[in-house]
DNA sequence: TTTAATTCCTAGTAGTTTACTTGGTATTCT
DNA sequence: AGAATACCAAGTAAACTACTAGGAATTAAA
């Protein structure tokens, strides 16, 4: 019951971009510094991501990626979908897949594996990278509260 | 985001096994065909779960495998933590695992696959066998239901 | 007491996936 | 021109998956 590093990675490499969302195209060198990741397993994993549609990329010195829609725009979900194929525990609950089980209609475990998927989706297409900047922020904030009284 | 076959099946075979609860010990080769599963590989399944206390087992013709505990005392969750592993979208935040990220206590990330982890486990964990049996017999009746009309 | 049915055990294995690394080429800013 | 970057293709060691193979031990039933 795990996602892969393609999916673990994605996510932060996308954070990182949304941190600095505004300041135009960022280096995948500097995200791989910050997030402590391979560069050039990074870039197979943002090549997927750039090619869904989920970052723009600028080449050149100086270039590097931005996300191609706003921070709130942009759901922990998308990316993991992208990354990772669709949401499914088990292949038989697969909503991009046709092909399932023959006994699907009466078949009880399946509507086990359909409620985990569900909630899975849920958790993942409530959180936006704007959510995520706002509890690195909120995160950042409380560190300074505790150092003030130190 | 998967889980392997050997949850998927033991979730089955388990599922199978609540279904004859009382009629004495289930052979896995009827298990097996039921399910549609190989009953060699079953085998090595069932040991996993007989050596953690789901089930017992009773050796010899006509023996076969009972459940350890009533079947609303058994939860899905129980079943996949035995033969996946602990409940974990990724490492860092699986909570049989003291070693985890250096910067766990502000990692924004850390937090998203905490939610997943959490929403994966409450539904999991809220799901008896029993439960599963019941749902079977409603299935059943509607079956019926709509076949008195036919 | 034999026979058949069953659990239990160990090992092998082909194929797939994972998590990278290597070694470039193409593009663009300075 | 040179440096910094994105882009691309291929290779790879290790682990994992989903089994299969073959047999030993145990026990109910004939």
């Amino acid at each position: 019951m795990k996602i892969s590093t393609k999916g673990h990675y994605g996510v932060q490499a996308m954070f990182d971009l949304a941190q600095h969302y505004g300041e135009g195209p960022i280096s995948l060198k500097s995200v791989a510094e910050r997030q402590g990741l391979s560069e050039h397993y990074l870039e197979q994993l943002i090549a997927v991501l750039r090619k869904a549609g989920l970052v723009r990329s600028v080449r050149g010195a100086q270039g590097g990626y931005i996300l191609a829609r706003q921070p709130d725009d942009i759901k922990v979900g998308d990316i993991i979908r992208v990354l990772e194929g669709p949401i499914a525990p088990v292949e038989c609950v697969n909503e991009e897949d046709a092909e399932q089980c023959h006994k699907a209609e009466s078949c009880i475990t399946r509507s086990v594996w359909e409620k985990v998927r569900n909630s899975i989706e849920d958790v993942l297409d409530s959180i936006s990278l704007a959510d995520m900047c706002k509890d690195a922020e909120k995160a950042k904030m409380n560190k300074n509260y505790y150092m003030y009284y130190i």
